[in-house]
DNA sequence: TTTT
DNA sequence: TTTT
């Protein structure tokens, strides 16, 4: 029953976040980050290795989002790891993992006034577990 | 450049650990976590939701995981994420994501002295990053 | 303005949590958490470092961990630091640094039925900033 | 022996860092980090809270503090609290939280090239313990 | 003041 | 595939 699943993320916005609404009108964006890693292959130069997140924000944390992030903004994202699943048309198993986070916070000063994005409590997806669109 | 990927969980171990050695003799070791999640879908009873992680453990790490962890053992587990992707049999890209893990620590008292578990550094693939088998 | 205070500590609960009450009727609950590190002094026998924190918890949380928790219990804390300072009789400036819990889970099995001990939001002082009994 | 002393913040640097030398020749980078807190009085206008902290960081990562931070940048620290006490002249107990500092990230792009600065490992005062000279 |  |  004791159980932590925490991701923390800092990272690039991978293009401008997406907004769209349940069925039930919940507000849901998703964007992706990417972190870099630079490995020191002892001897050759460097070598740079990008991992990808895809996040997804619930409630108004999704609006604020929306409204704030943009592509190539640094972004710190603190959330939760979920891996859904689903059969492909060959009968193969597919996955996707994703963070869902509960809070989002801008790292650069570029444009509009921004503060801090963060909702008080993990406000995703428990509130319409069943009624994700996406 | 700034960039973080860091994930800690705190779950149960799936099954026994797995320990494997690549072509240069690199122990590997891997076992998978789970995290439960209780929902409160308020009006009826609670919902448990449980996510699965993969954890991978490279050297010396690797060795104490398969060493001291077993199935149902509570962990801690700090790491990065790591998203792997290949293309299925019908031209489909898939994707697997694990945590590489850099610190395994046991949290209940079952089984053998163990004390704690931890790699010094990222004791991980950059060690040998085109050295992995699976 | 972008910001981030994050304290996460695994340990032993060092004495009866005590849960006290703001004049405004806010409940308060502070414990002590010890962790252990242990040094490498290489050459000599490995050396044990034990450093304790002062953990605060409000409102619901402050009731669950009066409940539940008792010395000697192994537990995850998640919050922000804070420092108070006062003057001293003697003019000069004390500092205490306290853990403010927005998370509290114990992680064996002693006791009563526990379960998961979880403020939704950081259910703390900001409730009641000029409302601290000590 | 199951233990986590973990501390993560993003904030400013209050100050240029300053790098000493233990007697044994080891550097000590020390620096403070203010993060903001914005608390919503419900009411009134929201008020704003600074917390400080102490960051010493050691060796290699203490020379890439002390060359490249500088008062005012954003930073990202992670690393582990220690808490030094000692008798004041009039008998009583003082007490001084400390982060050391495992990594540190700058996460604006003010001055020279920085990248990223980490230690593989904790490159800290496990190195010489009883060698610290504040 | 905890724990192994 | 875990745990309570």
């Amino acid at each position: 029953m004791a159980s932590l699943n925490k991701v923390m993320i800092i990272g690039n916005v991978g293009g401008d976040p997406e907004m769209r609404f349940t069925p039930a009108g919940h507000p849901v964006t998703s964007f992706s980050v990417a972190t870099n890693r630079t490995i020191n292959t002892q001897g050759a130069e460097p070598k740079k290795e990008t991992e990808w997140f895809n996040v997804v924000a619930w409630e108004k944390l999704a609006e604020q989002c929306n409204q704030f992030l943009a592509k190539g903004r640094l972004v710190y994202v603190e959330g939760r790891l979920q891996t859904r699943s689903w059969d492909g048309q060959d009968g193969q198993k597919h996955y996707k993992t994703e963070v869902i986070a509960n809070r989002v916070m801008p790292l650069d000063k570029r444009q509009t006034a921004v503060g801090e994005i963060a909702t008080g409590a993990e406000a995703t997806g428990e509130i319409s577990p069943d009624d994700i669109p996406f």
